[in-house]
DNA sequence: ATGAAAGCGCTAACAT
DNA sequence: ATGTTAGCGCTTTCAT
């Protein structure tokens, strides 16, 4: 019953050259002078037998795949999660589809995988890069394939960037808490070189030196697992009771960090006040609920996938690279209120 | 620099024919009793100007496109991006890719998404169906195409079922609210035939009827939005206090009935007692922690993605459809706690 | 053991 | 206005 119908048989079944059907399908009849008569009868016909154009040939014949690949840190990090959904709504709009996949960090994996995507011929890529990519960026871009980077960015390569102003986001935050009369204010953080990780970490510090505090800084190792990340808050939480505020610098670390305070029972806000960056259901809704920092999630997709789209569909017009920063909100909650320290 | 080359470039170059480039990079030497040396000289050249065969042009040819396509009701939701997650590790290590998108469980939307899928000849497919898509996957069924379904299913279709055991789960957590004394317990879910969601309440009927107790079913719209579905139940708690638990009956509901809660200053379980279906960061760390049955998420997405890949690599033998049912997990914590009513 | 050539389904330059 | 034809890059049959 459904022996795929190519536009020969089309042709074929109609006594008309299959070029009249390509360009009557690709909506070139008005331009090819093609009778309209002709072209109803056509367009009839291969709606009324359901033909499909071959996509693929149709992609090795142009060289056009209309596939945007999307790598990310990790697909289920509802952050990651939530911008690919608005991202592939927009993108399905356009006629596009997503192919993607979770870098985890591994410059040597996520290596491979746009190894993968080239040889797909996807025409766009959306990435949030680990460090160490870029010789595989600049290839991407050298070959004049769109490339749009967000989350965090690399210096050395020319390419278009959707950020959020990671620096004073956490500078205002510390300064926030630093307001709220807490002095040992901890950084927890991933040790990471992403340029958003270091910002962040600039802007917390600044903001202590600032006030002559001194930065307390704890790094992390970036881990899928959630156990490899609480342990080592455990210990240190545990270790360090002089502390009277906490600041987790994703919302990964701050849901492992809220774990191990709960486990711990350290009430919050008297015992620590805590701060994170990311807002999520989590904060939300934790007792007492939790400030944070929340980044645009919908803008940024919008303005990485606009971007994009805008590249594809006018390929030949050189677009200068541009960086767009966003603003954070600050989610100001119980968690970091002043306690007894307000004199 | 970068002048893409074909297998054609590599067989001008090496003075030798297509066929034995193509042969040899397919790993059919041996076979076809290609000499050593030669085969020695061939990898050694593609590798060292980095020639990849154009999968396009492969796929075109053999009718394969390495490509699965992965159907959820929405990437965003925690429960299908960790999904995601684990089926893209186990496609990409076998050297598929995977092409996502989100349902919105519309069905119009997921006819043409299907249709796309299609022309782009994915090789497999994974989907949590919405309703009215059975003529869509018996179609991709008569041609022969792979297809694993999960989360619900479609009775009258003949295929491959991932589901967990739905109807017991909320019988179980019913139960376990009419033992700690609960009496008016209403089951909130979303409006629809999904034959998950109607699993559940029947789970939930049985246990309320069982001890003589009036099931009170409360449906809500599914919406992504979540203004609209904290809407009515906020209208509807406010209106019920008679209620003394509430069964929330997926993550969705069960983070927005929180809000709820939480913004309503209901006090649990002593007000009202919670359970949920499908665990979450969210309830684990709610204070109090939410009882909730889990989905054993990791091993929702073996099953689907080793039953999809079993059969891609088997295509001639025919299998025969199974459906596996998965167990979940009850995590008893304190929002469902007896309180006051153990006399 | 290696090569010639057909053809997957489509687009587009060229011819009429 | 419509048809002829040459590829896009690959796999595979068939011939040698």
């Amino acid at each position: 019953m459904k022996k795929k119908l190519s536009i020969n048989d089309i042709a074929k079944s109609l006594n008309v050259s299959k070029t009249t059907i390509s360009f009557i399908l690709n909506g070139r009849a008005q331009e090819m002078r093609i009778g309209d008569e002709l072209v109803d009868r056509v367009l009839k016909f291969v709606n009324e037998v359901g033909f499909r154009p071959n996509s693929l040939a149709q992609s090795l014949r142009s060289g056009k795949s209309n596939i945007i690949g999307l790598m990310v840190e990790d697909i289920s990090n509802p952050f990651f999660a939530k911008i690919a959904r608005y991202i592939e709504d927009r993108a399905y709009q356009s006629g596009y589809k997503i192919i993607y996949c979770s870098t985890n960090n591994d410059t040597k994996k996520t290596q491979d995988l746009i190894a993968m995507y080239r040889d797909r011929h996807i025409d766009g890529y959306i990435i949030a890069p680990p460090e160490g990519i870029e010789e595989d960026i600049e290839s991407l871009l050298k070959d004049n394939l769109p490339v749009v980077l967000f989350d965090r960015n690399l210096p050395k390569v020319e390419t278009d960037y959707i950020e959020i102003d990671n620096r004073f986001s956490t500078y205002n935050a510390t300064s926030h808490l630093i307001e709220q009369g807490k002095k040992n204010i901890a950084y927890i953080t991933f040790s990471s070189k992403q340029t958003q990780m270091q910002a962040r970490i600039k802007g917390y510090t600044n903001a202590m030196k600032e006030k002559n505090l001194q930065p307390i800084i704890k790094e992390v190792v970036f881990n899928q697992n959630e156990d490899f990340i609480i342990e080592p808050i455990t210990a240190y939480l545990k270790k360090h009771t002089e502390l009277d505020a906490v600041f987790f610098g994703t919302d990964h670390i701050g849901s492992c960090g809220l774990k191990v305070i709960q486990a711990l029972g350290i009430k919050v806000p008297s015992d620590l006040a805590v701060v994170a960056f990311d807002d999520y259901d989590v904060f939300k809704l934790y007792s007492p609920p939790i400030t944070a920092v929340a980044q645009p999630i919908e803008k940024i997709a919008e303005n990485v996938i606009s971007l994009l789209l805008n590249k594809l569909n006018s390929p030949t017009v050189y677009q200068k690279p541009q960086t767009i920063t966003l603003k954070t909100t600050f989610n100001i909650r119980a968690s970091s209120k002043g306690s007894l320290v307000t004199q």
